[in-house]
DNA sequence: TGATGCCTCAAACGTATGTTTCAAACAGAC
DNA sequence: GTCTGTTTGAAACATACGTTTGAGGCATCA
Protein backbone atom coordinates (compact mmCIF):
# COMPACT_ATOMS: atom_id res chain seq x y z
CA UNK A 1 0.00 0.00 0.00
CA UNK A 2 3.30 2.17 0.05
CA UNK A 3 2.74 3.31 -3.39
CA UNK A 4 -0.28 5.48 -1.90
CA UNK A 5 -3.51 5.36 -2.93
CA UNK A 6 -3.79 8.39 -1.11
CA UNK A 7 -3.45 9.91 -5.08
CA UNK A 8 -6.31 7.83 -6.08
CA UNK A 9 -8.82 8.98 -3.54
CA UNK A 10 -8.22 12.24 -3.95
CA UNK A 11 -8.46 11.95 -7.65
CA UNK A 12 -11.84 10.23 -7.16
CA UNK A 13 -13.26 12.69 -4.35
CA UNK A 14 -12.10 15.55 -6.52
CA UNK A 15 -13.68 14.22 -9.43
CA UNK A 16 -16.78 13.86 -7.89
CA UNK A 17 -16.96 16.92 -6.25
CA UNK A 18 -15.73 19.26 -9.00
CA UNK A 19 -18.75 17.83 -11.26
CA UNK A 20 -21.41 18.42 -8.35
CA UNK A 21 -20.20 21.59 -7.60
CA UNK A 22 -17.29 23.50 -10.04
CA UNK A 23 -14.00 24.31 -9.81
CA UNK A 24 -13.77 27.24 -7.52
CA UNK A 25 -16.73 26.15 -5.58
CA UNK A 26 -14.88 22.84 -4.26
CA UNK A 27 -12.75 23.77 -1.94
CA UNK A 28 -9.23 21.10 -0.51
CA UNK A 29 -10.65 20.96 2.66
CA UNK A 30 -13.87 19.32 0.97
CA UNK A 31 -11.58 16.85 -1.38
CA UNK A 32 -9.36 15.53 1.17
CA UNK A 33 -12.08 15.36 3.88
CA UNK A 34 -14.37 13.06 1.45
CA UNK A 35 -10.81 11.70 0.18
CA UNK A 36 -10.42 10.64 4.09
CA UNK A 37 -6.88 11.94 3.80
CA UNK A 38 -4.54 15.02 5.28
CA UNK A 39 -5.39 18.34 4.03
CA UNK A 40 -1.85 18.72 2.85
CA UNK A 41 -1.75 15.74 0.82
CA UNK A 42 -3.00 16.73 -2.16
CA UNK A 43 -0.07 19.96 -2.22
CA UNK A 44 2.12 17.47 -1.63
CA UNK A 45 1.26 14.79 -4.40
CA UNK A 46 0.19 17.55 -6.89
CA UNK A 47 1.76 20.18 -6.28
CA UNK A 48 -1.20 22.75 -6.28
CA UNK A 49 -5.25 22.74 -6.26
CA UNK A 50 -4.61 23.68 -10.43
CA UNK A 51 -2.35 20.51 -11.06
CA UNK A 52 -5.06 18.29 -8.89
CA UNK A 53 -7.50 19.72 -11.63
CA UNK A 54 -5.59 18.77 -14.82
CA UNK A 55 -4.44 15.45 -12.91
CA UNK A 56 -8.23 14.36 -12.86
CA UNK A 57 -8.82 15.57 -16.49
CA UNK A 58 -5.42 14.02 -17.55
CA UNK A 59 -6.46 10.10 -15.70
CA UNK A 60 -9.61 10.22 -18.19
CA UNK A 61 -8.73 12.27 -21.03
CA UNK A 62 -5.61 10.07 -21.75
CA UNK A 63 -6.76 6.97 -22.10
CA UNK A 64 -10.00 8.31 -23.83
CA UNK A 65 -8.00 9.50 -26.48
CA UNK A 66 -6.09 6.70 -27.38
CA UNK A 67 -9.03 5.26 -27.73
CA UNK A 68 -10.69 7.87 -30.00
CA UNK A 69 -7.85 7.56 -32.07
CA UNK A 70 -8.14 3.70 -32.73
CA UNK A 71 -12.15 4.51 -33.28
CA UNK A 72 -10.99 7.30 -35.88
CA UNK A 73 -8.24 3.88 -37.28
CA UNK A 74 -11.04 1.89 -37.25
CA UNK A 75 -13.56 3.79 -39.17
CA UNK A 76 -11.37 5.80 -42.14
CA UNK A 77 -9.91 1.82 -42.79
CA UNK A 78 -13.15 0.98 -43.14
CA UNK A 79 -14.51 3.83 -45.25
CA UNK A 80 -11.26 2.55 -47.63
CA UNK A 81 -10.48 5.77 -48.96
CA UNK A 82 -13.82 7.44 -48.92
CA UNK A 83 -14.22 9.94 -45.94
CA UNK A 84 -16.70 8.76 -43.34
CA UNK A 85 -20.00 10.07 -43.31
CA UNK A 86 -21.45 12.66 -40.40
CA UNK A 87 -23.24 9.93 -38.50
CA UNK A 88 -20.12 7.90 -38.21
CA UNK A 89 -17.87 10.16 -37.47
CA UNK A 90 -19.89 11.25 -34.67
CA UNK A 91 -20.91 7.55 -33.36
CA UNK A 92 -17.42 6.74 -33.17
CA UNK A 93 -16.60 10.03 -31.12
CA UNK A 94 -19.76 9.07 -28.91
CA UNK A 95 -19.03 5.38 -28.88
CA UNK A 96 -15.43 5.57 -27.69
CA UNK A 97 -16.37 7.91 -24.83
CA UNK A 98 -19.45 5.68 -23.67
CA UNK A 99 -16.85 2.79 -23.90
CA UNK A 100 -14.64 3.67 -21.63
CA UNK A 101 -13.80 1.57 -18.62
CA UNK A 102 -15.80 3.49 -15.95
CA UNK A 103 -14.41 3.62 -12.01
CA UNK A 104 -18.41 3.70 -11.33
CA UNK A 105 -21.77 4.11 -12.27
CA UNK A 106 -21.30 7.64 -12.51
CA UNK A 107 -18.18 7.53 -14.32
CA UNK A 108 -19.10 8.95 -17.60
CA UNK A 109 -21.83 11.10 -16.35
CA UNK A 110 -19.15 12.59 -14.37
CA UNK A 111 -16.55 12.90 -16.66
CA UNK A 112 -19.13 14.73 -19.18
CA UNK A 113 -20.01 17.11 -16.90
CA UNK A 114 -16.08 17.95 -16.55
CA UNK A 115 -15.91 18.51 -19.97
CA UNK A 116 -18.71 20.84 -20.08
CA UNK A 117 -17.58 22.54 -17.16
CA UNK A 118 -14.32 22.87 -18.84
CA UNK A 119 -15.70 25.11 -21.57
CA UNK A 120 -18.47 26.96 -18.95
CA UNK A 121 -15.98 27.87 -16.54
CA UNK A 122 -13.31 30.42 -17.80
CA UNK A 123 -10.33 28.68 -15.93
CA UNK A 124 -7.91 29.34 -18.48
CA UNK A 125 -4.88 27.15 -17.01
CA UNK A 126 -7.41 24.15 -17.50
CA UNK A 127 -7.83 25.64 -21.12
CA UNK A 128 -4.21 26.14 -22.09
CA UNK A 129 -3.66 22.28 -20.86
CA UNK A 130 -6.27 20.83 -22.73
CA UNK A 131 -5.59 22.46 -25.58
CA UNK A 132 -1.30 21.86 -25.48
CA UNK A 133 -2.15 17.93 -24.19
CA UNK A 134 -4.90 16.68 -26.23
CA UNK A 135 -4.92 19.27 -29.50
CA UNK A 136 -4.60 16.07 -31.91
CA UNK A 137 -7.32 14.30 -31.64
CA UNK A 138 -9.64 17.15 -31.45
CA UNK A 139 -7.82 18.86 -34.96
CA UNK A 140 -8.60 15.00 -36.40
CA UNK A 141 -12.29 14.83 -35.88
CA UNK A 142 -12.37 18.88 -37.10
CA UNK A 143 -10.81 17.68 -40.27
CA UNK A 144 -13.41 14.53 -40.33
CA UNK A 145 -16.43 16.80 -39.98
CA UNK A 146 -14.95 18.85 -42.64
CA UNK A 147 -15.13 16.45 -45.10
CA UNK A 148 -17.94 15.15 -44.28
CA UNK A 149 -19.91 17.97 -45.23
CA UNK A 150 -18.53 19.07 -48.01
CA UNK A 151 -21.86 20.87 -49.25
CA UNK A 152 -21.60 23.16 -46.57
CA UNK A 153 -19.50 26.94 -47.16
CA UNK A 154 -16.54 27.26 -44.23
CA UNK A 155 -18.25 29.89 -42.68
CA UNK A 156 -21.60 27.62 -42.65
CA UNK A 157 -20.06 24.62 -40.77
CA UNK A 158 -17.87 26.86 -38.61
CA UNK A 159 -21.12 28.33 -36.83
CA UNK A 160 -22.91 24.68 -36.98
CA UNK A 161 -19.93 23.14 -35.11
CA UNK A 162 -20.22 25.39 -32.63
CA UNK A 163 -23.78 24.91 -32.30
CA UNK A 164 -22.90 21.20 -31.72
CA UNK A 165 -20.23 21.74 -29.44
CA UNK A 166 -22.95 24.00 -27.23
CA UNK A 167 -25.57 21.64 -27.55
CA UNK A 168 -23.33 18.74 -26.17
CA UNK A 169 -21.28 20.55 -23.97
CA UNK A 170 -24.30 22.64 -22.13
CA UNK A 171 -26.39 19.58 -21.94
CA UNK A 172 -23.44 17.56 -20.59
CA UNK A 173 -22.36 19.57 -18.59
CA UNK A 174 -25.64 19.59 -16.73
CA UNK A 175 -26.76 16.56 -17.52
CA UNK A 176 -26.62 14.90 -13.66
CA UNK A 177 -29.63 18.51 -12.80
CA UNK A 178 -31.70 17.66 -15.84
CA UNK A 179 -31.66 13.99 -15.83
CA UNK A 180 -33.33 14.49 -12.12
CA UNK A 181 -35.86 17.25 -13.55
CA UNK A 182 -36.91 14.76 -15.90
CA UNK A 183 -37.30 12.02 -13.52
CA UNK A 184 -39.43 14.28 -11.12
CA UNK A 185 -41.50 15.49 -13.87
CA UNK A 186 -42.23 12.54 -16.17
CA UNK A 187 -41.18 10.06 -14.02
CA UNK A 188 -38.27 8.14 -16.52
CA UNK A 189 -34.98 7.23 -16.09
CA UNK A 190 -32.13 7.75 -18.19
CA UNK A 191 -28.76 7.05 -18.82
CA UNK A 192 -25.92 9.03 -20.66
CA UNK A 193 -25.79 6.84 -23.27
CA UNK A 194 -29.74 7.16 -23.96
CA UNK A 195 -28.77 11.19 -23.87
CA UNK A 196 -25.98 10.51 -26.33
CA UNK A 197 -28.34 8.45 -28.46
CA UNK A 198 -31.17 11.59 -28.61
CA UNK A 199 -28.43 14.12 -28.68
CA UNK A 200 -26.31 12.16 -31.70
CA UNK A 201 -29.70 12.49 -34.19
CA UNK A 202 -30.25 16.16 -33.52
CA UNK A 203 -26.65 17.18 -33.86
CA UNK A 204 -26.70 15.49 -37.10
CA UNK A 205 -29.91 16.96 -38.72
CA UNK A 206 -28.46 20.22 -37.89
CA UNK A 207 -25.20 20.32 -39.36
CA UNK A 208 -27.47 19.24 -42.40
CA UNK A 209 -30.14 21.27 -42.26
CA UNK A 210 -31.00 23.48 -45.38
CA UNK A 211 -29.39 26.54 -45.77
CA UNK A 212 -31.66 29.44 -44.27
CA UNK A 213 -32.16 32.22 -45.84
CA UNK A 214 -30.39 35.23 -44.95
CA UNK A 215 -33.48 37.91 -43.80
CA UNK A 216 -32.22 41.09 -45.42
CA UNK A 217 -33.57 42.99 -42.42
CA UNK A 218 -34.66 41.15 -39.58
CA UNK A 219 -38.20 42.79 -39.43
CA UNK A 220 -40.56 39.97 -40.30
CA UNK A 221 -40.55 36.40 -39.29
CA UNK A 222 -40.49 33.92 -42.24
CA UNK A 223 -44.19 32.46 -42.33
CA UNK A 224 -43.55 28.52 -42.13
CA UNK B 1 -28.67 62.24 -9.50
CA UNK B 2 -29.63 61.38 -5.63
CA UNK B 3 -31.44 58.64 -7.13
CA UNK B 4 -28.37 57.12 -6.67
CA UNK B 5 -26.56 55.78 -10.09
CA UNK B 6 -24.40 53.90 -8.19
CA UNK B 7 -27.27 51.34 -8.06
CA UNK B 8 -27.04 51.03 -11.95
CA UNK B 9 -22.89 51.58 -12.22
CA UNK B 10 -23.05 48.24 -9.43
CA UNK B 11 -25.18 46.38 -11.64
CA UNK B 12 -23.33 47.76 -14.85
CA UNK B 13 -20.04 46.63 -13.60
CA UNK B 14 -21.17 43.31 -12.30
CA UNK B 15 -23.13 41.98 -15.35
CA UNK B 16 -20.07 42.21 -17.39
CA UNK B 17 -17.62 40.64 -14.79
CA UNK B 18 -20.16 38.28 -13.99
CA UNK B 19 -20.54 37.20 -17.49
CA UNK B 20 -16.55 36.96 -18.12
CA UNK B 21 -15.98 35.16 -15.36
CA UNK B 22 -18.51 33.64 -13.29
CA UNK B 23 -20.47 34.38 -9.90
CA UNK B 24 -18.21 32.89 -7.64
CA UNK B 25 -14.82 33.99 -9.50
CA UNK B 26 -15.96 37.27 -9.30
CA UNK B 27 -15.87 39.49 -5.85
CA UNK B 28 -17.30 41.91 -4.79
CA UNK B 29 -14.07 44.06 -4.35
CA UNK B 30 -13.56 43.65 -7.94
CA UNK B 31 -17.38 45.21 -8.66
CA UNK B 32 -16.89 47.84 -6.75
CA UNK B 33 -13.91 48.85 -8.25
CA UNK B 34 -14.59 48.58 -11.42
CA UNK B 35 -18.22 50.31 -10.49
CA UNK B 36 -16.34 53.21 -9.21
CA UNK B 37 -18.29 52.94 -5.93
CA UNK B 38 -17.23 52.25 -2.24
CA UNK B 39 -17.41 48.35 -1.29
CA UNK B 40 -19.88 48.87 1.16
CA UNK B 41 -22.61 50.02 -1.27
CA UNK B 42 -23.50 46.80 -2.24
CA UNK B 43 -25.07 45.57 0.59
CA UNK B 44 -26.12 48.64 1.63
CA UNK B 45 -28.08 48.65 -1.89
CA UNK B 46 -28.66 44.97 -2.38
CA UNK B 47 -27.98 43.11 0.98
CA UNK B 48 -25.62 40.24 0.07
CA UNK B 49 -23.88 39.11 -3.08
CA UNK B 50 -26.36 36.46 -3.93
CA UNK B 51 -29.20 39.38 -4.61
CA UNK B 52 -26.85 41.54 -6.38
CA UNK B 53 -26.92 38.88 -8.71
CA UNK B 54 -31.06 37.97 -8.64
CA UNK B 55 -30.84 41.60 -9.19
CA UNK B 56 -28.55 41.34 -13.01
CA UNK B 57 -30.93 39.03 -13.94
CA UNK B 58 -34.20 40.60 -13.00
CA UNK B 59 -33.09 44.00 -14.82
CA UNK B 60 -32.55 42.14 -17.99
CA UNK B 61 -35.15 39.46 -17.55
CA UNK B 62 -38.12 41.32 -16.29
CA UNK B 63 -38.65 43.75 -19.37
CA UNK B 64 -37.70 40.58 -21.48
CA UNK B 65 -40.30 38.59 -20.48
CA UNK B 66 -42.96 41.49 -21.12
CA UNK B 67 -41.68 41.60 -24.85
CA UNK B 68 -41.89 37.94 -24.71
CA UNK B 69 -45.23 37.86 -23.09
CA UNK B 70 -46.62 40.01 -26.42
CA UNK B 71 -44.47 38.58 -29.31
CA UNK B 72 -45.99 35.75 -28.12
CA UNK B 73 -49.34 37.35 -28.21
CA UNK B 74 -48.98 38.66 -31.65
CA UNK B 75 -48.52 34.79 -33.10
CA UNK B 76 -51.27 33.44 -31.50
CA UNK B 77 -53.43 36.11 -32.31
CA UNK B 78 -51.85 36.03 -36.41
CA UNK B 79 -52.09 31.67 -36.66
CA UNK B 80 -55.83 32.37 -35.24
CA UNK B 81 -56.39 29.18 -33.66
CA UNK B 82 -54.06 26.68 -35.24
CA UNK B 83 -50.60 26.53 -33.53
CA UNK B 84 -48.11 28.06 -34.13
CA UNK B 85 -44.84 26.40 -36.10
CA UNK B 86 -41.82 25.36 -34.47
CA UNK B 87 -40.34 27.66 -36.98
CA UNK B 88 -42.68 30.70 -36.43
CA UNK B 89 -41.88 30.10 -32.35
CA UNK B 90 -38.22 30.21 -32.69
CA UNK B 91 -38.24 33.35 -34.46
CA UNK B 92 -40.54 34.74 -31.90
CA UNK B 93 -38.05 34.21 -29.34
CA UNK B 94 -35.14 35.15 -31.46
CA UNK B 95 -36.77 38.35 -32.06
CA UNK B 96 -37.60 39.53 -29.04
CA UNK B 97 -34.06 38.61 -27.65
CA UNK B 98 -32.52 40.54 -30.26
CA UNK B 99 -34.63 43.80 -30.68
CA UNK B 100 -34.49 43.98 -26.60
CA UNK B 101 -32.86 47.60 -26.11
CA UNK B 102 -29.26 46.83 -25.49
CA UNK B 103 -27.25 49.05 -22.65
CA UNK B 104 -24.59 48.76 -24.91
CA UNK B 105 -22.83 46.65 -28.01
CA UNK B 106 -22.22 43.90 -26.13
CA UNK B 107 -25.77 43.62 -24.28
CA UNK B 108 -26.98 40.41 -25.96
CA UNK B 109 -24.23 38.30 -25.67
CA UNK B 110 -23.54 39.38 -21.95
CA UNK B 111 -26.93 38.39 -21.30
CA UNK B 112 -27.28 35.04 -23.34
CA UNK B 113 -24.09 33.88 -21.39
CA UNK B 114 -25.60 35.01 -17.76
CA UNK B 115 -28.64 32.51 -18.47
CA UNK B 116 -26.19 30.05 -19.27
CA UNK B 117 -23.97 29.97 -16.24
CA UNK B 118 -26.99 30.39 -14.69
CA UNK B 119 -27.97 26.76 -15.44
CA UNK B 120 -24.30 25.77 -15.30
CA UNK B 121 -22.58 27.34 -12.24
CA UNK B 122 -24.29 25.23 -9.24
CA UNK B 123 -25.92 28.19 -7.74
CA UNK B 124 -28.85 26.86 -6.05
CA UNK B 125 -30.44 29.84 -5.03
CA UNK B 126 -29.96 31.66 -8.83
CA UNK B 127 -32.14 28.83 -10.51
CA UNK B 128 -34.36 29.05 -7.54
CA UNK B 129 -35.18 33.01 -8.24
CA UNK B 130 -35.37 32.18 -11.95
CA UNK B 131 -38.12 29.42 -10.98
CA UNK B 132 -40.32 31.54 -9.40
CA UNK B 133 -39.84 34.59 -10.96
CA UNK B 134 -40.11 33.73 -14.78
CA UNK B 135 -41.80 30.45 -15.05
CA UNK B 136 -44.54 32.14 -16.79
CA UNK B 137 -43.07 32.98 -19.91
CA UNK B 138 -41.02 29.94 -19.71
CA UNK B 139 -44.30 27.52 -19.69
CA UNK B 140 -45.62 29.42 -22.29
CA UNK B 141 -43.09 28.95 -24.68
CA UNK B 142 -42.45 25.28 -23.46
CA UNK B 143 -46.53 25.26 -24.29
CA UNK B 144 -45.67 26.40 -27.69
CA UNK B 145 -43.12 24.08 -28.50
CA UNK B 146 -45.07 20.99 -27.49
CA UNK B 147 -47.81 22.01 -29.96
CA UNK B 148 -45.43 23.08 -32.50
CA UNK B 149 -43.73 19.52 -32.16
CA UNK B 150 -46.75 17.17 -31.92
CA UNK B 151 -44.88 14.55 -33.41
CA UNK B 152 -42.31 13.94 -30.28
CA UNK B 153 -42.55 11.91 -27.27
CA UNK B 154 -42.51 13.89 -24.18
CA UNK B 155 -38.76 12.54 -23.52
CA UNK B 156 -37.23 13.18 -26.86
CA UNK B 157 -39.09 16.86 -26.97
CA UNK B 158 -37.70 17.32 -23.55
CA UNK B 159 -34.07 16.43 -24.47
CA UNK B 160 -34.43 18.45 -27.46
CA UNK B 161 -35.13 21.44 -26.14
CA UNK B 162 -32.23 21.28 -23.52
CA UNK B 163 -30.21 20.57 -26.44
CA UNK B 164 -31.60 23.87 -28.15
CA UNK B 165 -30.73 26.06 -24.87
CA UNK B 166 -27.15 24.68 -25.40
CA UNK B 167 -26.49 25.12 -28.64
CA UNK B 168 -28.53 29.42 -28.08
CA UNK B 169 -26.68 29.76 -24.82
CA UNK B 170 -23.10 28.58 -25.66
CA UNK B 171 -22.98 30.31 -29.19
CA UNK B 172 -24.11 33.53 -28.22
CA UNK B 173 -22.31 33.45 -24.70
CA UNK B 174 -19.21 33.02 -26.52
CA UNK B 175 -20.20 34.98 -29.28
CA UNK B 176 -17.60 37.72 -29.89
CA UNK B 177 -14.75 35.41 -29.28
CA UNK B 178 -16.26 33.30 -31.97
CA UNK B 179 -16.60 36.23 -34.80
CA UNK B 180 -13.49 37.31 -33.72
CA UNK B 181 -11.74 33.65 -34.49
CA UNK B 182 -13.68 33.48 -37.51
CA UNK B 183 -13.07 37.46 -38.99
CA UNK B 184 -9.07 36.03 -37.96
CA UNK B 185 -9.31 32.66 -40.16
CA UNK B 186 -12.05 33.59 -43.19
CA UNK B 187 -11.80 37.15 -43.42
CA UNK B 188 -16.07 36.92 -42.39
CA UNK B 189 -17.78 40.20 -40.75
CA UNK B 190 -20.71 38.46 -38.53
CA UNK B 191 -23.61 40.41 -36.75
CA UNK B 192 -25.46 38.61 -34.01
CA UNK B 193 -28.52 38.56 -36.16
CA UNK B 194 -26.86 36.69 -39.14
CA UNK B 195 -25.78 34.07 -36.14
CA UNK B 196 -29.13 34.12 -35.21
CA UNK B 197 -30.35 33.54 -38.46
CA UNK B 198 -28.03 30.67 -38.77
CA UNK B 199 -29.11 29.11 -35.97
CA UNK B 200 -32.33 29.23 -35.95
CA UNK B 201 -32.67 26.46 -38.48
CA UNK B 202 -30.18 24.26 -37.37
CA UNK B 203 -32.38 24.29 -33.85
CA UNK B 204 -35.35 23.48 -36.38
CA UNK B 205 -34.01 20.74 -38.02
CA UNK B 206 -32.35 18.83 -35.25
CA UNK B 207 -36.09 19.55 -33.14
CA UNK B 208 -37.52 17.90 -36.52
CA UNK B 209 -34.65 15.02 -36.55
CA UNK B 210 -36.12 11.55 -37.08
CA UNK B 211 -36.62 9.31 -34.35
CA UNK B 212 -32.99 7.69 -33.74
CA UNK B 213 -33.03 3.62 -33.08
CA UNK B 214 -32.38 3.59 -29.21
CA UNK B 215 -29.81 0.92 -29.50
CA UNK B 216 -30.41 -1.86 -26.93
CA UNK B 217 -26.93 -2.34 -26.85
CA UNK B 218 -24.25 0.01 -27.48
CA UNK B 219 -22.25 -2.10 -29.90
CA UNK B 220 -22.42 -0.88 -33.37
CA UNK B 221 -22.45 2.36 -34.90
CA UNK B 222 -25.08 2.59 -37.05
CA UNK B 223 -23.93 1.73 -40.85
CA UNK B 224 -25.21 5.79 -42.45
C1' DT C 1 20.13 -1.44 15.32
C1' DG C 2 20.46 2.56 13.01
C1' DA C 3 20.08 5.42 9.14
C1' DT C 4 17.49 6.81 4.84
C1' DG C 5 13.60 8.30 2.09
C1' DC C 6 8.89 8.54 1.49
C1' DC C 7 4.69 9.80 3.45
C1' DT C 8 1.30 11.65 6.99
C1' DC C 9 -0.21 14.80 10.34
C1' DA C 10 -1.64 18.96 13.07
C1' DA C 11 -0.82 23.46 13.05
C1' DA C 12 0.06 27.66 11.33
C1' DC C 13 0.72 31.25 7.55
C1' DG C 14 -0.72 34.89 4.56
C1' DT C 15 -4.30 36.38 1.79
C1' DA C 16 -8.92 37.12 0.07
C1' DT C 17 -13.58 36.90 0.76
C1' DG C 18 -18.57 38.66 2.20
C1' DT C 19 -20.34 41.41 5.63
C1' DT C 20 -20.76 44.95 9.36
C1' DT C 21 -19.87 49.17 11.71
C1' DC C 22 -20.16 53.93 12.52
C1' DA C 23 -18.86 58.47 11.51
C1' DA C 24 -19.06 61.85 7.84
C1' DA C 25 -21.30 63.92 3.81
C1' DC C 26 -25.27 65.08 1.56
C1' DA C 27 -30.03 66.36 0.04
C1' DG C 28 -34.55 68.23 0.77
C1' DA C 29 -38.22 70.18 3.96
C1' DC C 30 -39.36 73.40 7.28
C1' DG D 1 -29.87 77.70 9.22
C1' DT D 2 -31.36 73.53 11.27
C1' DC D 3 -33.09 69.23 11.36
C1' DT D 4 -34.00 64.43 9.21
C1' DG D 5 -33.44 60.62 6.53
C1' DT D 6 -30.58 58.70 3.01
C1' DT D 7 -26.26 57.61 1.00
C1' DT D 8 -21.22 57.25 1.08
C1' DG D 9 -16.58 56.36 3.14
C1' DA D 10 -12.67 54.04 5.47
C1' DA D 11 -11.87 50.62 8.44
C1' DA D 12 -12.47 46.54 10.72
C1' DC D 13 -14.71 41.89 11.38
C1' DA D 14 -14.96 36.95 11.13
C1' DT D 15 -14.32 33.32 8.19
C1' DA D 16 -12.58 30.50 4.50
C1' DC D 17 -9.27 29.66 1.31
C1' DG D 18 -4.65 27.56 -0.85
C1' DT D 19 -0.31 26.74 0.72
C1' DT D 20 3.77 25.87 3.81
C1' DT D 21 6.07 24.14 7.76
C1' DG D 22 8.36 20.93 10.67
C1' DA D 23 7.94 17.22 13.65
C1' DG D 24 6.76 12.42 13.60
C1' DG D 25 5.69 7.62 11.61
C1' DC D 26 7.05 3.82 9.11
C1' DA D 27 8.72 1.03 6.01
C1' DT D 28 13.30 -0.53 3.64
C1' DC D 29 18.06 -1.75 3.41
C1' DA D 30 22.67 -1.81 5.47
Amino acid sequence: MAQSDTVDRILDAAEELFADRGFSETSLRMITSKAKVNLAAVNYHFGSKNALIHAVFARFLTPFSATLEHAFDDLEERCDGRPPTLNQTLWALTESAVRMPQRNEKGISIFMRLLGLAYTQSQGHLRKFLEQEYSEPFSRFMRLLKEATPQLSAVDRYWRIQFMLGATAFTMSSSDALRDILQNKLGVETTVQEIAARLVPFLAAGMQAQDAVLLPTFSKAPVA
